[in-house]
DNA sequence: AAGTTTGTGAGACAACTGTATCATAATGAG
DNA sequence: CTCATTATGATACAGTTGTCTCACAAACTT
């Protein structure tokens, strides 16, 4: 055999990499923050091995699968017959939010990971990947055609905010709020904000002043 | 002497970790991520002097002094006749933002540094600064009498997911927005939820039905 | 000037991360 | 089956973090 690279021993690789993907998502499950010894003894092979497929633990981190799969706007909104953008986005936002605070942990490790591409960064690993935005436009699809594309693009950016792990990291870290409470929090702030941009779209639509900024890039 | 603790040698004391803040900001500023070496090196001490001060490094970053003094309620609203929530809720925001973006580096390191090993939380340690819930509270004191407690709470912790660092992260590595759209999108949505709030609050007035959720512990 | 208290420096130490080397065992081709 | 390929295991290693102990020197007290 000469063609290497490729075509070695492609099944037992990838056996041996999900093996190591899916123990580090079992510790990060229960809470821990493992480290390489510990995803290497759960994942039955040796440190070794794990650093040949992840060059760090936070790149093997960033790449464990999360807990539950994340719904794309098809499961959310499929057959779902209500078309108001505000109770939408907010039922949008109560499905992620049950996501990170399940993933939490881990949630926590791969917004780390991202942070520190300050300095010194490695080629390969992946950057972040952002699971918010399908679903705040497929919340706002039945709004989309009575506003303005700058309000539009305004209104995702300024939910993008309130979706994500950041906003736990927020409600924890700095005000020492819970779940429940943070899930009332962003409730109330969702369906404030389509709500004030709904209102400002018809009030746009009899006059010519525009109130939102644009956002443009999403 | 027996009274120990207290007033041992205070002064020397005070200058010494005065002296390991400046370094290890000093080095912040640089971009770098320091070390324990690093910070006692630049400061002139031994490292175990410096775990003498501070139990780990995320210890030390976190409390680690800003490029320009995060002015507080009485600078930014001292002198100032303005009365319209809205509008100070948006300057406020505005102030933190320039902060934010003026400290990009050391901030992205000190909410790393929090997020890092989330597992061994020590007692003591603030896990993060709270710099936002003050300006928040001034910009809104106008209206608090106008406002129920738990309105005024929830405006309170929605409007601090805007105001910090994390909203900046979201913009730049999520949604890749730069940070004069970020500035614009965080205006609009910051102006909407105090406006939202303040309009709930005067129907609540007239009603006896409080739509917004409790949010204590702030 | 004692003598005591107390902050500091120096170094040893275990634990963990990431790299490198060598030997072994599993795998696939002939 | 036989043999070369290749993933893996077992180490050893340097670098860093955080803890600990001991000795020294600066400060305070009398």
């Amino acid at each position: 055999m000469e063609s290497q690279g490729e075509a070695g021993r492609i099944n037992q690789r990838r056996r041996t990499r999900k093996d190591i993907l899916a123990a580090a998502a079992r510790l990060l499950r229960m809470g821990r923050s493992p480290g390489m010894d510990d995803v290497a003894a759960e994942a039955g092979v040796s440190r070794a091995t794990v650093y040949r497929y992840f060059p760090s633990v936070e790149a093997l981190l960033v790449e464990a699968p999360l807990d539950g799969a994340v719904p794309g706007p098809a499961e959310v909104f499929g057959g779902d017959p209500s078309t108001d953008p505000v109770d939408r986005a907010d039922r949008a936002e109560a499905i992620l939010h049950d996501m990170v605070y399940r993933n939490e942990g881990q949630l926590r490790a791969m917004l780390a990971a991202s942070l520190q591409r300050g300095e010194a960064r490695a080629e390969g690993v992946p950057v972040r990947q952002n699971r918010r935005m399908p679903l705040i436009r497929a919340a706002l699809a039945p709004a989309r055609s009575r506003m303005s594309g700058e309000a539009h693009d305004t209104l995702c950016a300024a939910l993008a905010l309130m979706y994500g792990v950041e906003s736990m990291v927020v409600f924890s870290d700095v005000l020492g709020i819970g779940e429940a409470q943070a899930r009332r929090i962003k409730s109330w702030a969702v369906r404030a904000l389509v709500r004030a941009a709904m209102e400002e779209s018809e009030a746009h639509a009899s006059s010519t002043r525009n109130v939102m900024p644009r956002a443009s890039g999403l």
